[in-house]
DNA sequence: CCTACCGATCGGTAGG
DNA sequence: CCTACCGATCGGTAGG
């Protein structure tokens, strides 16, 4: 029969993601060695492959775990927004969610290319309802993007402005998060409502 | 006096720089060997060294050349185009730019945050023309936005739509690059003309 | 004595 | 849960 676990093995392995972060973020994945990370948690090397399969493993479990925080973060102020409000509240909570964890987002950002394929697709299933909140709050925003084969397109550019903003954004700037989150978002409708109205011109009025 | 450099000797930089920027896009630059490189280039790898100063700098070099090819791209298309058009020109120029030289955007996205502070810095400065030209177009598009605190935002916004494309782009999807680069274009200057009109309600009218 | 370039190997470090 | 290691490979440079 196998010995069950220490108590503290899920603790153990959350220092151990939590240190690897840090230091992927900082350094990058490739350049970050095992040692670097039993360094940080004060363990040794095979005391950290007691906690983790592999280095690549590691990196996953990172990024899935972001991605599933931000996913709750978002969910949660889509619950709490009216439908008027949701597109808002949901860029307002992904932006915010990036300034608590800036680190993750840079790994997520930056490493994710350096995975193998299969990886890379179950990372992008664990994204899926991250989209799809989106989604559902931007055909809110703007009924007549509802089935529309550009709803898509249009997501996809309303996640490009906000996962870009970490290139250019200072802290020290003129704007701050809550401005550029309402700013996207504002583009963001009022581009698709007029798409829309060039689409179907003078339907019904 | 030091004998001249012989007369193919760009001739096999650029070979290398072309090897290693296909090996870097495959690979990435970190899991990309001087030796990967030379095999690729039938050379050895002294030789490599003889026409490159060291890996970073090669690296620095194929993403410098990757903008300025993209600037002149773009900056030929807004030379042609009216100022009324001129912001779709751009934009279409930089997806097609994309297109032709997608292993290089890919570098650039992936390899850039690898490099120390003042690559990278001295890469940002190079890019400063290309942001320029979508600024400058964009205010010919959206009059109100020139001279704006705002018009940084608003040309960071299309950027980040444009350069996220290829996150999600599939060339079997249903919608062409020429199509992306007009929703895109749509979505901004809609969005900034309402969002100007939001600003600074009936002024004139 | 120059450059262009070779075969061989340097000191260190990677993940496991 | 450690020290001690492995097969391999890294970027860069030696002498000639």
């Amino acid at each position: 029969m196998p010995r069950p676990r220490a108590a503290d093995f899920d603790d153990k392995r959350r220092q151990i993601r939590a240190a690897a972060a840090l230091l992927f973020a900082q350094k990058g994945y490739d350049r970050t060695s095992v040692g670097d990370i039993a360094r940080a948690c004060a363990m040794s090397k095979p005391l950290v492959y007691h906690y983790v399969a592999s280095k690549e493993d590691l990196l996953v479990a990172i990024i899935a775990d972001h991605i599933e925080d931000l996913t709750q973060r978002v969910r949660r102020a889509a619950r709490r927004a009216a439908p008027e409000g949701r597109l808002l509240a949901v860029a307002q909570a992904l932006l915010d969610g990036y300034r608590q964890t800036d680190a993750l987002h840079k790994i997520h950002i930056n490493e994710l290319a350096r995975l193998p394929a299969p990886a890379q697709a179950s990372l992008m299933a664990v994204e899926r309802e991250l989209v799809a909140i989106f989604s559902d709050a931007l055909a809110a925003a703007v009924p007549e993007l509802a089935g529309s084969p550009r709803l898509t397109a249009v997501t996809m550019s309303l996640f490009g402005m906000l996962n870009w903003h970490c290139m250019w954004f200072r802290t020290d700037g003129p704007m701050s998060r809550e401005a550029y989150a309402d700013l996207a978002t504002g583009l963001i409708v009022a581009g698709a409502r007029d798409l829309a109205a060039r689409q179907a011109p003078v339907a019904a009025a």
